[in-house]
DNA sequence: TGAACATATGAACAATCATTCATATATGAC
DNA sequence: GTCATATATGAATGATTGTTCATATGTTCA
């Protein structure tokens, strides 16, 4: 498939930078994986729930209380971050513990925060 | 404001965890910019154009172009990524080209890809 | 001035998503 | 077994979002 160039046709790229670029970028499967992973960051419900699990191993309703949201409202955010492997959960009789199952989370929250605490 | 306990009663947590969780939490408007931020990274698109300015600044139909979608489509995504600091553009004559503003983007990026290659 | 080109933008539409509500499942106590 | 409790989940709903299409803005050149 050759490239279009809709709507322009300035073309003022350099073959070599089209390649460059072509070396450099991931595969569409690793950048459609990507921005799944980033989607589910951008939400802050998530956010708030991955920043209580940075301090300890919760429950449902401990994380729920701490948050002032339902139960049903927190299980369903539980269930998309273990669905991307960023939380792991474990039974201990009726109560289910949920905790981290990642150590990059805090320092890309980090660089997020240096991102917005800039200028 | 009191922290309802919705739906359960357990309230397993010690009170010093608590304490230490609203210790690390920041503050609802900085979760609210963070999530905010990587709610820009989850989108492959606008992932695809931050990966090619990693190469080389670029006019709008060269990005356009690169990634086979319309012009349009693109100018729209730049806006996002603008408001979001991001990004930056410059004028010369016809064409506006548009470059990176943040040097944590690759950073980011390299994590997530990190998380995503794991196990 | 007017034509050609590069980019921006508003409206519309389909798709995705977070929460709520009602209810189902699973465990422990009795 | 029944009851109480902790969690999960499906359907519904309102809100947000990415792309398309049509068109507007801004620049260069003649």
């Amino acid at each position: 498939m050759t490239e279009e160039n809709m709507g322009c046709s300035c073309n003022l790229i350099h073959e070599e930078i089209v390649d460059m670029v072509k070396k450099e970028m991931p595969a569409e499967e690793i950048l459609y994986d990507l921005a799944e992973l980033f989607k589910v960051f951008g939400d802050t419900t998530r956010v708030k729930i991955l920043y209580a699990l940075f301090a300890a191993e919760m429950c449902v309703c401990d994380i729920a209380s701490l948050l002032g949201m339902t139960q049903s409202a927190i299980s369903h955010q539980l269930r998309v971050l273990k669905q991307a492997r960023l939380v792991k959960n474990r039974r201990d009789g009726k109560v289910m513990y949920y905790s981290l199952d990642d150590e990059h989370i805090k320092h890309i929250f980090d660089q997020g925060l240096l991102h917005i605490n800039e200028k």
